[in-house]
DNA sequence: TGTACATCAGTGAACGCGCGTTCACTGATGTAC
DNA sequence: TGTACATCAGTGAACGCGCGTTCACTGATGTAC
């Protein structure tokens, strides 16, 4: 039947293809996650995917920068809804908290960008690195913000190697060797959080139930207690 | 050719395709694991390998209980390398050590029993808790001699629904009451060690290079600070 | 305003591939008498 | 010890499926004169 009356075709077609993806990658995992799938899920032909996306492989990047985005700004809204000077310690319980909150809201976007990764898919790191650096850019920034304050406690702390940093990040970002402690730190209160999170995503904390909550808030006053000087 | 001489058969066949299944797994993840692709490694036919395994889950099954074995095994083996009463830091150390000793040796291991789910592989949840269990065990047991020698500072620690853990884990197992406070806090350091170790094998902790180590230890010594009466 | 034409955004058919699994079979090997 | 037979551990062919991607195409829509 050739192509469509415009008045019959999806608007956003390209949108409405990455809406499909990312419920297809809910119910089985990225790594069944099919283009003639999600055409027959839309009523189109697969090869029109063709028009929005060069490949498959395309489509997961697409996918990958959007929960990135997403993910950022959640934690950034969280943040900056504790503006002021001096409520440094909601701002950061509020950064912490979001964290959480949007991993239990998409799961599968988090496992997508933080998980195991996808096997036979080449990630294009020179543009999806911004968007890993800003789905992180909250929590540096609240650590930033501790430090130049001189509230940051930690002595001892194991440092970047500054140059391995800069061979990775790139040129324009480089980390300011003064910067370093704050990077160093929020990795490691990244891990504690990612690890906690990912546990409980992957339904491995079941005996917390619907509690990994509290068990959470605790892991935070842990991270407070240890690197900020009340 | 209908069977090959005995003289010209693998020998263990069972374990050379299991081993041929990590070496796949290891280059390509456990979604394209193939039993195809293993029997052309191997030189046999393709249906041979139901003589071994009913089908392709059952192998997925019997690798990831090899792996929990092997995990908590290493772990058990580097503890008892200090069983004297007073050498519990060391136990503890040797023990968190080791936890990251073998997920950096076998990351795809790792990554398979506690990383994303295996996409469309329900796991047989009884037959593969009690190994489940196991690989956690020298965790909790340095906990529990933390415990019941009073060297264990976790006050106000959220603990475990205890109904809800019963529920989970089969009769014989049950947590006892006593036992509560050692599983939780043993959740949580596990959560800890589990991020950073995470992390740091697939490829997110860059800036780090090969010092990992040095903020594994640094975490080791929070832990332990933390949790513990000197 | 009407018309010729370019472009846009789809179409269905086809290619070549790999997969898990079933099936009937075969001949080497082990065993009972 | 020789022989008849059961079992064991493989075989190749086939089934039915879904996949990414390419291809030549078509007719609706937009645009220049």
């Amino acid at each position: 039947m050739s192509r469509p009356l415009r008045s019959q075709q999806i608007p956003n077609l390209r949108e409405s293809i990455k809406d499909a993806a990312w419920r297809q990658i809910t119910g089985e995992g990225v790594s069944s996650l099919s283009l003639r799938k999600i055409a027959r899920e839309l009523h189109i032909s697969a090869p029109a995917i063709y028009n929005y996306f060069p490949d498959r492989d395309a489509l997961v990047t697409a996918l990958i920068i959007d929960a990135y985005a997403s993910f950022g700004d959640f934690q950034l809204l969280a943040k900056e809804s504790y503006p002021q000077f001096d409520q440094i310690i909601e701002r950061f319980r509020a950064t912490g908290l979001a964290y959480r909150q949007w991993a239990l809201d998409y799961p599968h976007r988090y496992l997508l960008i933080f998980g195991t990764p996808v096997p036979g898919y080449n990630p294009p790191i020179a543009e999806i690195l911004p968007f890993m650096m800003r789905s992180l850019s909250a929590l540096v920034s609240v650590i930033g913000e501790l430090h130049h304050t001189g509230l940051l406690k930690a002595d001892a702390f194991p440092l970047f190697d500054v140059d391995a940093c800069n061979r990775f990040f790139p040129v324009r970002d480089a980390v300011k060797p003064q910067e370093l402690l704050v990077y160093s730190v929020a990795m490691l209160i990244w891990s504690r959080v990612h690890g906690l999170v990912s546990l409980e995503i992957t339904g491995q904390l079941p005996p917390f139930g619907h509690d990994g909550g509290a068990l959470y808030l605790y892991e935070l006053d842990s991270i407070f207690n240890q690197f900020v000087t009340v």
